[in-house]
DNA sequence: TATTTTGGTTGCATTTTACTACTTATTTTG
DNA sequence: CAAAATAAGTAGTAAAATGCAACCAAAATA
């Protein structure tokens, strides 16, 4: 009995977001999606994943609604995947992760891939952990409030 | 041949730091450490998962430094299996995607764990991608800079 | 000393993944 | 318009990952 799939209503929602893009493709192809790549061929070529695979990851964002398929061409048979609201919603956690990758796992050879904005073609700076003030928290700074009722700031 | 673990010489820092952790369970080790795991059966009874398993995905966090294993008790053999710096550095990753689950997969019964900090009590504010100015940026207002060479600001 | 706990290991059944070849419908090209 | 190429899958099979349960030895505990 492979993988645990089912536990939909794990209390944590870290296991519920891992359900849906925890494996080893999806996030790539949200990725993917990002940089552009909307084509099953493109996924297909780009990733260097098996078709199977790929038609299995594709349908399984869709139902999850990361991804919607869109019918382009004139009399079907001709789709795009393109991100939903909840799919770019993953930016955050894809510039975090990309970040991660590049401090702790740099590239031999090359530099990172920079990533820029365009209003002031500046590097992006480390994703953060903020508090309400906008001053950084680190692990230590924060703790799971489990019975949640509302609190003032103290 | 499944999965393709192999290539840890992939350009984009996304899909090495996904060897790492992209698998379903390495996360929610990772996270677990974050709220105070420690111990091999700790893992194993608050994840459900199988022992031969964790006694991989542990040894694999360990050797890609994202844990250390730490030789606790009088003469061998209880250990401590602790974050490094480079594992609680993924705490904004894991920030994002918890916040990603609350937003998109709320758990039907009850209100999400809330994230909290010990200074002013106040919920954790969701984790943004900032430019260098602290201005919020979508995906659309970034881009890869392939060949990465210094700009100044626009 | 006897028992329990900890941190595993081993064997086996099931599920996923990967690779390759094949298929059908739709464009594109000649 | 026919032929070729492309897009988006399917299907079959082999290899690997996963899950489960049973087993094991060292250390802690009673």
């Amino acid at each position: 009995m492979a993988k645990k799939r089912i536990q939909n209503d794990d209390p944590c929602s870290v296991a519920r977001a891992l359900q849906e893009v925890g494996d080893w493709w999806s996030l790539l192809i949200v990725r993917q999606a990002m940089f552009g790549s909307r084509r099953f061929s493109d996924f297909q070529q780009q990733l260097g994943i098996a078709r199977n695979i790929l038609v299995d990851r594709l349908s399984r964002l869709v139902e999850t609604e990361v991804l919607k398929k869109v019918d382009v061409g004139e009399s079907g048979r001709r789709y795009e995947y393109r991100l939903t609201e909840k799919g770019r919603d993953l930016f955050p956690v894809l510039v975090a992760l990309r970040q991660w990758g590049d401090r702790w796992n740099p590239c031999p050879g090359q530099p990172p891939l920079v990533l820029r904005d365009h209003r002031s073609g500046q590097p992006v700076p480390r994703v953060q952990v903020l508090d309400a003030r906008g001053r950084p928290l680190e692990l230590v700074d924060v703790y799971v409030d489990e019975d949640n009722s509302q609190q003032d700031a103290g």
